[in-house]
DNA sequence: ATGAAAGCGCTAACAT
DNA sequence: ATGTTAGCGCTTTCAT
């Protein structure tokens, strides 16, 4: 079954089933309609590696998805749902690599032209893919922001105008004394983008706002962990009544924690989660909470390194504003007794 | 950069580099070494459609992954990244595909030799793809048991085993009042192979064992349907002293309130739970379990698929033995007062 | 043990 | 608006 038989049965050229098939010439609608019959009525299926010989495209992305235990999986998991679902849309496949691959992985796919861009997830701050991406000369999508972006086409949530927004909206309903559940520790040590940034948006916002310097307790993803957190964060900052918790795993766990300890959410402290939406509603008291678009940001991606293939990669960052569901586990601070 | 200057660079012919790469012929010693020089000074990579092309195999597989919301989703991506990671090691690539392209996505990059042979996991008893992986003509491994096998490669646990050993288990620590919790009720109306063949093992272990019927709880996979759960069964079933549980999601928050309400684990209620091992050790107490094994699972998969390349599927049903593990939360159970 | 050369199925320039 | 044809880079007979 090949691109002749077709022709044969439409009494045409290939070439002219080639153009059917691509668009990138203009055929008569009567011959358009004999060739689309033909092509249905015999089943035919281009032949990928064929067409990738003859064309240098593979209409293939790669995708790198994390391993790390400290990242949340099911949103990873989202992530890599939604760009192979974008993928498909613009008529690409999505070959699936681990970061256990390192570089390698990325010069062996690009090499043996398997694919035509590559999506990057979990970037770090200083990442040692990136040089590797750069030398590739294919288009590179990262989801999220590395020290030194040049060349490269980033997207990402504006994550320090998310950690800003938290404070603006816990430091506008009075709320003087703040604290930050965030990240497992190793998150932050080896610098991944967006938490780093949405701590320092924080920070800043706190500064400017004239609130004192907050507390900052990483977390890992356990029960465990936020149970301690909570209990840290009561006995060590008893005056905080605004909290901002990043940490999909730990939110539920940490209010959970804290109306046990006998604190109301929000008579006695307000929560805002930074996180996949999702998982804030399902918490009680829903969470008020800054939303990560990861639908948005996986089309975004996979449309800039698709766009990439045809007029090179568009460097630049792109940054979805952050913005904040209010639900109902924030209020006014309670009234000084 | 493509193989004839690999071959010119090393004074050989096109097709001696090509044998060198495959192995496919006897090679001098002193030229093998030659052109392994020449490729590595190069850098160069093989075209990989060039070579689908010319030899019709793609060295890639398809995975086929579940979205159902119902699916414990660290467990998935373990099961995916596991494959990529076996795959890997049988030399051949993983192209990702969702559930959401159904039939159409299989004949896809089946008709258009994208891959060579396909894996899916989450199948269903009667499953609407597995007439199509049928037609297909490439090698297919299901990570699971549908009702009709004829033709495929499936690899499981064997989970109808796994609910007799938990039953076993119990009834050998002198336990005579049983339940299970499971799955979200959405999972057995589909009827999700593991899922149903479980509850059977178990109920005909109750049976032959003489445990009178037990109770059978499904559970959606969140902590408030857990606490639900744990409500229900203490309430409607208050004899029970048994508990299974095949629920990743629910297992701790299951525990956690049975212990709210005062029960103790193991004193009270022994608890067993099927599913990966990592989740049951980490839940207090460490639970006793049947182990889930993704990773050996994942590999026995790939191994089929590949294998399945030279010699034909090699039809089957291949179903690796559960083992329990003895941790904190089985004992025997209190005596009658 | 090695080489020469015929495809594999498609695309895209070059025709008309 | 359509046809002709030369590759794309590799594998694999068929020779020697």
């Amino acid at each position: 079954m090949s691109i002749a038989d077709v022709a044969r049965h439409a009494g045409v050229s290939p070439s002219t089933v080639s153009y059917v098939l691509s668009g990138k010439r203009s055929i008569s609608e009567d011959t358009r309609r004999r060739v689309q019959e033909s092509i249905r009525v015999l089943g035919y299926r281009p032949h990928a590696g064929a067409r990738a010989l003859a064309s240098s495209r593979s209409n293939t992305l790669a995708l790198v998805v994390p391993l790390r235990s400290d990242v949340h999986v099911p949103v990873a998991m989202r992530f890599a749902v939604s760009v192979v679902t974008g993928a498909r849309d613009h008529d690409h496949d999505v070959l699936l690599l681990t970061q256990a691959e390192g570089a390698d992985g990325l010069r062996r796919v690009a090499g043996s032209s398997m694919v035509d861009a590559i999506i990057v997830m979990d970037v770090e701050i200083d990442d040692a893919r990136i040089p590797v991406l750069r030398e590739l000369g294919l288009p590179a999508v990262l989801i999220g922001v590395p020290a030194d972006t040049d060349g490269l086409a980033c997207v990402d949530l504006d994550f320090t105008e998310a950690g800003r927004l938290c404070v603006q909206h816990l430091a506008g309903l009075g709320h003087g004394r703040l604290a930050f559940v965030g990240e497992p520790p190793a998150v932050y040590e080896r610098r991944t983008g967006f938490a780093e940034r949405t701590l320092a948006g924080f920070r800043e916002a706190a500064r400017e706002l004239g609130v004192p310097e907050p507390a900052v307790l990483p977390c890992e993803p356990t029960r465990a962990a936020a149970e301690r957190a909570a209990a840290d964060l009561l006995r060590d900052h008893p005056g905080t009544t605004g909290l901002v918790v990043q940490n999909e795993a730990a939110a539920e766990p940490l209010v959970a924690a804290l109306r046990a300890a006998g604190r109301s959410v929000p008579g006695d402290l307000s929560v805002v989660a930074i996180g996949a939406d999702d998982v804030a509603a399902a918490v009680a008291p829903a969470l008020s909470s800054v939303g990560l678009p990861v639908e948005e940001l996986a089309e975004r991606a996979v449309e800039l390194a698709v766009r990439g293939l045809d007029d090179g990669t568009p460097a630049g960052v792109t940054l979805l504003a952050p913005t904040l569901v209010d639900r109902s586990s924030t209020a006014p601070p309670p009234r000084r007794a």
